[in-house]
DNA sequence: TTAATTCATATCATTTCGATATGTTTTAAT
DNA sequence: ATTAAAACATATCGAAATGATATGAATTAA
């Protein structure tokens, strides 16, 4: 039941995109610097961001990234499901027809539930809650 | 964030036992026939099952298992954790001091609230619901 | 004695994970 | 023009996890 380090970096790098939101392009590298990730494990991920529409970019010197809409359009279930796919504790869910079980399931109802609750939570957190939340924080440089 | 096959075999297995509670010991390759699950990859779960106490086991010739306690008694995260670890989609929930940057961490609380949706589906769901939904569904011999 | 069963380990093929490596293309600054 | 910085593209790779299978020993009722 863990998220990949993909979803959680993505989570990060968008939310180091909210926080530094002033309008300027940001390169990969100073988001790899900031959040003490590879830079090129991260330029994998942006690359999947980017083509989602997630982000703008501006290719060459001084080039870089920015979010491509404001904080408040973005929920954690949006960035998770871009990297991980569906926010499902078992593919049946996902697949119909790929269980011939289905029907006299039982089992499947907790895995509903617990498919549920986890995207209650996910999709009612924006990024601009999370920018909130690393402002209430205090003075401090970087975040997780 | 899937839930491997042990942990859903597992649940499965003890919802047979759940069924099947008739006082009699139910041998491995009974369940594996109803479950359509390999016999011997059954075995391995039960083993682990079983040194958690929950079930209890008779060995040799109209040897097999039953559960330990009332179906009540088992709630699905009983048997998941039991399989699958901690219910967090990340460690360092679990494991305090695993990561530096914890104190001025702002998706950790993301985290969190994922993990308490989930501990709250699957703590408050028992084996004896299941067996109710599984009665309420009609006459099949089989489920999920 | 035999067959059925639990119990115990070892092995294995495949996939996923988490990256690293090696470029190319584009663009601003010099 | 040249250079350096940056996005973009694709291949590769080691390690771990996944989902089993294989082999056999110990136990017990019939």
């Amino acid at each position: 039941m863990k998220i990949s380090t993909k979803g959680r970096y993505a989570l990060r790098l968008m939310l180091d995109l909210a926080i530094n939101n002033t309008g300027e392009y940001i390169p990969i590298k100073r988001i790899a610097e900031r959040q003490e990730i590879s830079e090129k494990y991260l330029e994998q991920i942006i690359t999947q961001i980017s083509r989602a529409g997630f982000v703008r970019s501006v290719r060459g010197s001084q080039g870089g990234y920015q979010l491509a809409n404001p904080p408040e359009e973005y929920t954690v279930g949006m960035i998770l499901r871009l990297m991980e796919g569906e926010l499902s504790p078992v593919a049946c869910l996902d697949e119909p027809g790929s269980c011939d079980r289905a029907d006299r399931c039982v089992t499947v109802d907790v895995w509903r539930q617990i498919k549920d609750a986890v995207e209650n939570v996910v999709d009612n957190i924006t990024l601009a809650d999370l920018v909130k939340s690393y402002n209430e924080k205090g003075t401090c440089e970087y975040f997780i």
